[in-house]
DNA sequence: CTGTTAGCGCTTTCAA
DNA sequence: TTGAAAGCGCTAACAG
């Protein structure tokens, strides 16, 4: 179905069959109300490719993820598609399983797919050479999650948002308070993390234990339990992020702790899956939904600017601490 | 960057560009050797939109989920996008909120962006306007989840899997097993899922009570709750997803049981965080990375070939019974 | 208000 | 082995 048929059998020319589509007002009533009437009979649906490669603009979103096996991402991405949506764009996301190689892979991708604009979460935007190609050109992008001076970013505090969680988990009683993350090297967000826990500890006086480094996800579970059963354990686990947290509850339960009375867990991502466990999860909430959502409104006004987006036009969200059954005061038995 | 460019540069003409990209043997080593160093310098990437326009195939797989939020479609979405990616395939998602309309809308738009083929995951494949269209022409495409004798569809056999939990349930000793099921009407998986589970409650010789559906997530922890706390209340919850049964652990709670100790629960997907929960989630695990990937792969395989999908040529993986935690004996305080 | 036409970047005959 | 040229479906001057 090409607008060529439409146009022969409305009986008029296939510029006004695109301008029926694109611009109705430039053309009589009657005429437009003719080719909308063919265009439905025959099925007509303009041809997208054409259309990208006339006009050089594809409406089409790249989006760049490290997974969709963590929630974050996948609330982070329906935020997207619902506000691409709604603006009248389509997505092609694209994930990095957390490769900085893959991340250069995706880009070169999403250019080659006339993408009109990107949202990515990299691994580390300082170092990351898909960034400097971007930079180089090829229209507006934004870092969600990531945060950089040198980049437009959309995200929250991390740092003080953890320095936050240690303040609170101080209040509740807790002096030995350790921390889990994946691998530092992974992420700048687990470095940001990581960073505001050591200003927390150290804005209460507190010695901060070595972290607990998790690599692998498979074996975390063991690595957790293993800590936990070390004489002098903490009373309080930060892990980096809700699934490391929930990680660590089960790890709690097989070192013969339960959470909360025996250890406290707080997480950080605010996944809604968090809420419905039980003990229900505490955790940082990042509004994961709306950060994927803001990201393409950024994008599309620069879009209609025809403006690149300034470093400082990037967005800093608000979190917020939720307060889960999983956190609780350090009880007698672990207090020294 | 176009092929013009790369054409001057090299001193060659733009033909030979193309088949130095695409049939490299069809040049000689020199000619390709040159045309990919002069491609290299300029940064060349071959237009998408041009080539899709051109050779009528765009390389594009669409897909049509409900929703991200739920990890079961997250994870198919992430088979899907692992299998596309080896095939050479890009995938352009888009989600429908379990809304009918949005299947429709879905099906037009994938076809406007030119997709060679999609992959859905639909409410009710025997009356969805959206398949019709798609019978109709519009390349291959495969269901997810949905099993229907009309169309290919990649699952598990629900049936059998539902009326095989209550077999495993009966045999712990539990007699009062009741269904937590979402919308009946909204899909067919929930459909097939409450027959197996009559069939199987028919096969032990127990009346089932009546369904417990839970039309909205919000009010699913109370409605459940207040069920439980209910004379002659169930000794085991049989749900037809596995968010239903975290938020049935959760209800448990809420109305003073333990699980599994008081209450036993299963859920049904296999969703991978299931795995670390504490109690570890039973349920039954569909292979949902898997069923993406196999999805993927029937598709390539029609576009390979040009024809399109059989009914016939649909898939039935296996599913496995997950034993964790949730699920035990009927304790002698429940039994009668 | 409507029609004619060039051309977006690419692939693919057809000829050389 | 290589080049010239047509044309995929559409939009946007430009002309009428």
């Amino acid at each position: 179905m090409s607008i060529q048929a439409v146009a022969k059998k409305a009986g008029v020319s296939v510029a006004t069959v695109s301008r029926a589509f694109n611009f109705p007002d430039k053309v009589t009533p009657a005429t437009r109300m003719l080719v909308e009437q063919v265009a439905r009979e025959l099925g007509y649906l303009p041809n997208a490719s054409a259309r990208t490669l006339r006009t050089q603009r594809s409406r089409v979103l790249g989006v760049v993820l490290p997974t969709l096996l963590n929630p974050t991402f996948a609330e982070c991405l329906h935020g997207i598609a619902s506000a691409a949506h709604a603006a009248g764009y389509a997505i092609l996301p694209l994930t990095t399983a957390y490769e900085i190689a893959q991340e250069e892979e995706a880009v070169g991708r999403l250019i080659a797919a006339n993408v009109d604009g990107m949202i990515l979460v990299v691994s580390n935007p300082g170092t990351s050479a898909a960034l400097a190609r971007l930079q180089a050109g090829h229209g507006p992008y934004v870092l969600a999650y990531n945060r950089h001076p040198g980049h437009p970013c959309v995200s929250v505090d991390s740092e003080a948002a953890s320095a936050e969680v240690v303040q609170r988990l101080v209040a509740l009683g807790h002096r030995r308070i350790a921390m889990v993350s994946g691998t530092l090297a992974a992420s700048d967000r687990a470095q940001q993390r990581y960073r505001g826990y050591l200003k927390g500890m150290a804005a209460a006086g507190l010695k901060a234990p070595p972290l607990l480094e998790v690599p692998f996800v498979e074996t975390a579970v063991d690595a957790v339990s293993r800590h936990l059963r070390q004489r002098d354990r903490p009373t309080a686990l930060f892990c980096s992020n809700d699934l490391l947290a929930i990680r660590s509850i089960r790890a709690a339960a097989q070192a013969g702790l339960q959470v909360p009375r025996d250890l406290a867990v707080v997480g950080f991502d605010g996944i809604a899956l968090g809420e419905d466990l039980t003990p229900m999860l505490s955790t940082v909430a990042q509004p994961n939904s709306e950060i994927g959502a803001r990201s393409v409104e950024l994008l599309v006004q620069a879009l209609a600017s025809g403006q690149r987006l300034a470093p400082s036009s990037g967005l800093l969200l608000p979190h917020a601490f939720r307060a889960g059954e999983s956190c609780g005061p350090v009880s007698s038995r672990k207090a020294d």
